[in-house]
RNA sequence: CGGGGUGUAGCGCAGUCUGGCUAGCGUGCUAUCUUGGGGUGAUAGAGGUCGCCGGUUCAAGUCCGGUCACUCCGACCA
C-alpha cells in the first residue's frame, strides 16, 4: 500500500475526552474515528484491517479447536429474551425496539437465546453432540458510561461461542479445550495475561473463567498470587479464612436489593469491621440483580453474615443466613498455598462459563439420548471481546509516541520511508524494494508522501508497524537503516544486502 | 442514577460575565514558492444554521425560559 494513497488522518492533537493510551492513539492514529461520541465508532482502514488480523486469530485456533462458525442476525425478537427470563434481568442495557408492525427487538448484546434456539431446531439427537459453534460479530450494549474509546463502546465487535453437551463432564471437558484454546489465542497476539476465578453476572452459569489482560489501566482488580497459578477477579477471590472469636469488632452495612418486577428488599450485612464488603459477592448471597446503597436503618429483617463470622457473632434477625461477602485484601494468605496474595489490574478480554443447562431448560433445547428419553443439553459459553482486543493490545504495547503492534495484529509487516522524494536515488530504492517485498507476499506501507522527514517519522512511531527501513540522506554512502519500533532500534545495512537482509526476515 | 463541566470551522479552543459594525486564533485542508534527517517558513485561499426552540431588545454567539446532546468523577459490564 502507499501512504499516499491511504485513508489515514492523523493528528497530532489530542481528542480531548481520550485519557487512555489506546483511546488516544487509535484516533491520533487515524484508526478509528469517534461517531458523535457516545462509545460508537468507525472503523477507518487500518483499524479495519488490524481488526480483521485479529479476527482472523481467533478464528484460525477456535477453527483447529473443532468450533463452527456461523453467523447470527443481530436483530433478535424480544420473544425469546421473553422465553429465557432475561428480558427483565438485562435491563437498561438492551436496546429495544419496534418495528412497522408494532414487534418488538432488541439488538442482541449477546446470543445464547439466539444460538439456543438455533440448535434446538436442528439438533434433536445425542448423535448430533457435542457441538461448538461461534460467531463474531456486532453487539450492541446500550452501556451506562461508555468511555475509554473501543475499550468500553456500545457497540463493539465479539466472538461469542456456544457449546452443546449431553453430560457435565463432556461440558467440562470442552470447558477446559476453550481454555487451551483462548491462552493459544492470546499468546498468538503477543499479550501478556491471567486467566482468573470469575463471577458469571448477567450470563449466569457456574465455574466460569476470565482471560485478564495485564494492564495498569485495566478496569478490573484482579487477585494474584506470586507463589502459585491462583488467580480471581476481586468480585470472585478467596483466601484462606482467617479466625475470628466472640471479642472481633463487627460492623453491618445497609443495602437495597433490587429484584425482578421493581421487587426490592433491605438487607443488612455483617462482617469484621477490619474487612471491606465484596459488592458483587454480597449481591449473590441474596440472589438480587443488583444492590444499591441505603441509609442505615437500625430494625434488621434480613441479615446476611459474612462465613468468617459464623459461630462467632451474636447479631439476631428474623432472617439470618451466613455467606462468603467479604473482599480479599493485599496480604491475605492464598487459600491453595499460603503465598501473600496481591492486587493488580486487568483488561477482561475473554469470559469463559460453564452454563449447566440454564438456558436449555427454560427455552427446551433437548435431545433424545441412547434410550430415546428427551434431556435438556448441558452448555458452555466462550466470549472474547475482539475489538476491546484491539486496545488491550495497544495499552500493553506502546511508547509515549505511539503504537507498537504485535507481529500477529499489524496494520502491516514492513514501513519503507523515503526520506525525501526530491532525490530520485531514494525514490528508485523505495519503489524497487517496495515491489520486491511485496512480491515476496510480505505486507508493504510504502511512505512517498512528500512530507518532510520528520513528520514522516511521527507518522511511524504513531501508527506502530514493527519494523521500517528508511531510505535517507545516508544513501549517498550507501546505507539505509532498518528499525525496529519497539525500543527504536536502528541499524544499519548496505544497500547492496538490504534485500538478502530483508528475505531473512519476512 | 447521584455530583461537576461543555456545546462556536474537520480537530483543539478564545469571545459570552459587561449585548453593538464583516465572529476570531491554533492546527488541518487547497494553491504557489521555500525547506529537505525529527511535524520548515512565507503568501494567498476554501471552510460557520455560534447545539435546538422560544422570548426580551433598535440590535443576541453574548441576556431570559425551555429543550437536546456530549463529556468527566462514582455504583454496573466482553
Amino acid at each position: 500500500m502507499r501512504f499516499s494513497r491511504l485513508l489515514i488522518p492523523t493528528t497530532k492533537e489530542t481528542p480531548n475526552d481520550a485519557t487512555l493510551a489506546s483511546h488516544i492513539f487509535l484516533i491520533r492514529g487515524g484508526f478509528i474515528q469517534s461517531v458523535g461520541g457516545s462509545g460508537l465508532y468507525n472503523f477507518l482502514p487500518l483499524g479495519k484491517k488490524i481488526l480483521d488480523k485479529v479476527h482472523a486469530v481467533v478464528k484460525d485456533e477456535l477453527d483447529k479447536a473443532g468450533c463452527q462458525e456461523v453467523s447470527l442476525s443481530f436483530v433478535t425478537p424480544a420473544s425469546l429474551w421473553e422465553e429465557s427470563g432475561r428480558l427483565e434481568k438485562y435491563g437498561k442495557e438492551l436496546l429495544r425496539f419496534k418495528d412497522r408492525k408494532n414487534n418488538d427487538f432488541i439488538l442482541g448484546p449477546t446470543h445464547e437465546e439466539m444460538m439456543v434456539n438455533l440448535v434446538r431446531q436442528t439438533v434433536k439427537s445425542y448423535k448430533q453432540l457435542p457441538l461448538n459453534v461461534y460467531q463474531i460479530n456486532l453487539k450492541f450494549r446500550d452501556e451506562i458510561r461508555p468511555r475509554f474509546g473501543l475499550m468500553r463502546g456500545r457497540e463493539f465487535l465479539m466472538k461469542d461461542a456456544y457449546s452443546f453437551h449431553t453430560s457435565t463432564e463432556d461440558m467440562q471437558r470442552e470447558f477446559a479445550l476453550m481454555e487451551e484454546t483462548y491462552k493459544k489465542i492470546f499468546t498468538r497476539l503477543g499479550l501478556e495475561f491471567r486467566v482468573v476465578d470469575a463471577d458469571s453476572g448477567a450470563i449466569g452459569g457456574s465455574g466460569s473463567k476470565e482471560f485478564m489482560v495485564l494492564a495498569d489501566s485495566g478496569e478490573d482488580t484482579i487477585v494474584v498470587c506470586p507463589d502459585c497459578e491462583y488467580g480471581a477477579n476481586i468480585e470472585a477471590a478467596v483466601a484462606k479464612p482467617k479466625t475470628y472469636d466472640v471479642s472481633t469488632q463487627v460492623k453491618v452495612v445497609t443495602m437495597k436489593a433490587l429484584y425482578d418486577e421493581g421487587v426490592t428488599k433491605v438487607v443488612h450485612f455483617a462482617l469484621p469491621s477490619s474487612v471491606e464488603l465484596q459488592e458483587v459477592k454480597a449481591c449473590n448471597a441474596v440472589n438480587a440483580n443488583e444492590l444499591v446503597e441505603h441509609e442505615d436503618t437500625d430494625t434488621i429483617i434480613t441479615l446476611v453474615a459474612d462465613s468468617l463470622l459464623e459461630g462467632v457473632d451474636s447479631l439476631i434477625a428474623e432472617e439470618k443466613s451466613y455467606a462468603d461477602i467479604s473482599a480479599v485484601q493485599e496480604g491475605d494468605s492464598c487459600a491453595t498455598c499460603g503465598g501473600a496474595l496481591r492486587y493488580t489490574k486487568g483488561i477482561e478480554a475473554g469470559h469463559i462459563f460453564q452454563l449447566g443447562t440454564q438456558y436449555s431448560e427454560p427455552l427446551g433445547a433437548n435431545f433424545l439420548d441412547e434410550n430415546g428419553k428427551a434431556q435438556p443439553m448441558v452448555m458452555g459459553t466462550y466470549g472474547i471481546g475482539v475489538s476491546r482486543l484491539l486496545a488491550a493490545i495497544i495499552e500493553q504495547n506502546h511508547d509515549d509516541k505511539g503504537c507498537i503492534w504485535t507481529k500477529e495484529s499489524a496494520p502491516f509487516d514492513l514501513q519503507i520511508i523515503i526520506s525525501n522524494i526530491k532525490d530520485d536515488g531514494q525514490v528508485a530504492l523505495g519503489e524497487k524494494l517496495y515491489e520486491v517485498m511485496l512480491d515476496k507476499g510480505v505486507d508493504v506501507l510504502l511512505d512517498e508522501r512528500k512530507d518532510r522527514f520528520g513528520a514522516k517519522m511521527k507518522d511511524y512511531e504513531l501508527l506502530g508497524v514493527p519494523h521500517a527501513v528508511v531510505i535517507g540522506k545516508n544513501l549517498a554512502d550507501g546505507v539505509v537503516e532498518f528499525i525496529s519500533r519497539n525500543g527504536m532500534e536502528k541499524e544499519e545495512v548496505s544497500v547492496d544486502e538490504i534485500v538478502d537482509f530483508l528475505s531473512e526476515r519476512f
